[in-house]
DNA sequence: GTGAAAGCGCTAACAA
DNA sequence: TTGTTAGCGCTTTCAC
């Protein structure tokens, strides 16, 4: 029904082989072929069929990526990145929403030996590095953002969690702050643990004592923020500012605090990490760490298209951006200030 | 390199053929080898290669998805409805984002002849209907979604813009208004005008005249909203009350509200669609329409799928769903109430 | 610079 | 119930 990559040779009087070659615009056309081609191609409104280049070269032109959630704003950013970047360079991208569902990351990654996509990108903090690596050893190509892994091979982006933490606290100490809670995510993940060490670092820098009772973990998400918030304060244990590893748990705390009576930042001052889009329309707005979603997917894309072309000879596979911190009023208490950042 | 179907096959001491009949579960394979060929599969690591199975029997199992911008709740939702339902009858989504530029709309829908997807659902409001015609006169199969469009055989799910938005104007009047004003987003969008439609009849109903100087478009985002708003204040026609036809421009009018000392709801009540997550986090929470997006993106993706697969027998191939007002302090003002929504 | 021919790995029609 | 066989539509040697 639909035409060939034949019926058109016949009808430009050349062989299929040379239609091919104008396809992929190999320089051994002369420029009048190439251009009848063209010409005929358009004419009778000829479309390669995918699925038949992709067996007989062996490469989908498709990059998968696995978030947990696509709703929420830090994975949707990231996403963004990584699509415009593989649009530039002519590759598809497969979204693999895992609804926070391990089984449901294994099977998506199956997408790799079935050859359905290149190379995967994996924005999950579920999957163990050892499902990971199978893959890798067996020659598959992925990337991960977000997340530290230990395996050097594997390229990788992130920001300095140590660092932007250790500057968060920091900034909650500078505005006369000394107990200071701090929120993390899984207890496993390490992300949760470097951010975690940069609010140590920040402490013992000032010679605050570390408290173990100021510390809990809020699973990332609002309901687990939420959760772990009333724990901190059904202790008993007075804090005056809290250090939150994301956005989301953020949500929570200020609902807690809300139902609790806590003024953000009277009572409490509040520092998250994202910059997700919805903090600064909080009120107060919330003072965050911005992670630079966008460049990240952006930059991961590249590097695996990179790999893939062999265009990527560099031995340096971690690649970190700077973050910023974001001072709003939810971390800093000025009568004269406007009502909203 | 890879084990391929013969290899299998060989081991398991049966034909290609059989193997290809327990891989798609075929009811004409003996359970017993059925098992062994499965342990074979097993044993040898064996993983089908999707090219092979999409060049033979001419389908992907793919469906593509094109939005403005992943980034916006609204389009993320859909997405994510979407992706479960495909998830669950084993498709894959190809994610375009369009990036609000329409010559990038046009090149993804090039998927559908080059047969990279097997369908394709719309969720944006630029592609001009004749655009979509000349695929789906090909027999190419589209979806769309949150739009109208005028040709009854191609499968639509929407909200009724007309009742829900002549709801939302009536609780505005319910509340005392008279001086209403609307904000819509593309002057020529259809949902804009069906909002529009809603607006007015609620106000005929309602005996208020019409007042054209109390209309003005913001094109659906934040930036349009907050200068359509400038140019609603500036007019210095007194309005108490606003229905703005999407939460994103609700965002712009929050802000412009803020700069000019407007204080919501008190001297401006203001009443969204779309129920992003963001509006009920808000300063005061918005009231707004809530549209079920996850729903209607889930429903589209069943509907294709069932066409695809030819149970779909249905002639409606119009989904309308319904959608429901959400009140909160945007746009009703009593002192008694708990600081948030 | 161009063409002929082989084959990527699978499924489906037909035969047994 | 199972096997044989012929392609799906393209790219890519290898000749010319």
């Amino acid at each position: 029904l639909d035409n060939k990559i034949v019926d058109v040779a016949r009808r430009a009087g050349v062989s299929p082989a040379t239609v091919s070659r104008v396809l992929n615009d190999s320089s051994l056309v002369t420029e009048k072929t190439k251009r009848k081609v063209l010409q005929i191609i358009e004419e009778m409104d000829y479309h390669p069929h995918a699925a038949a280049k992709q067996l007989r070269s062996q490469r989908t032109r498709t990059i998968g990526v696995i978030v947990p959630d696509i709703n929420v704003a830090y994975f949707a950013e990231i996403i963004k990145g990584i699509e415009n970047m593989a649009y530039a360079r002519k590759y598809k991208v497969i979204i693999c929403d895992s609804d926070n569902k391990p089984e449901k990351e294994k099977e998506y990654l199956g997408l790799l030996p079935n050859r359905a996509v290149d190379a995967m990108i994996l924005v999950t903090p579920y999957l163990a590095d050892e499902s990971i690596f199978e893959y890798t050893d067996k020659g598959h190509i992925v990337g991960i953002i977000g997340r530290s892994v230990h395996n050097s091979a594997i390229p990788i982006c992130k920001t300095d969690n140590v660092k932007f933490s250790r500057l968060a606290v920091e900034h909650l100490i500078g505005q006369g702050h000394r107990q200071i809670a701090y929120m993390g995510g899984y207890a496993d993940s390490l992300d949760s643990y470097e951010r975690l060490e940069g609010y140590m670092a920040a402490m013992k820098a000032h010679q605050i004592p570390f408290l173990p009772s100021l510390m809990d973990n809020g699973d990332f998400d609002e309901t687990g923020g939420y959760e772990a918030m009333l724990r901190l304060t059904d202790k008993q244990i007075p804090f005056t500012a809290i250090y939150v590893a994301n956005d989301e748990m953020a949500l929570g705390v200020y609902k807690a605090c809300k139902e609790q009576g806590i003024r953000i930042p009277e009572d409490l001052a509040v520092v998250g990490v994202d910059n997700n889009r919805i903090t600064k329309y909080l009120s107060p707005p919330l003072s965050t760490v911005e992670q630079p979603k966008y460049a990240m997917g952006a930059l991961m894309a590249e590097k695996l298209i990179d790999i893939m072309n062999d265009n990527e000879f560099s031995v340096n596979r971690e690649f970190t951006i700077d973050s910023e911190l974001i001072i709003r009023d939810s971390s800093e208490y000025r009568r004269d200030r406007e009502p909203n950042g």
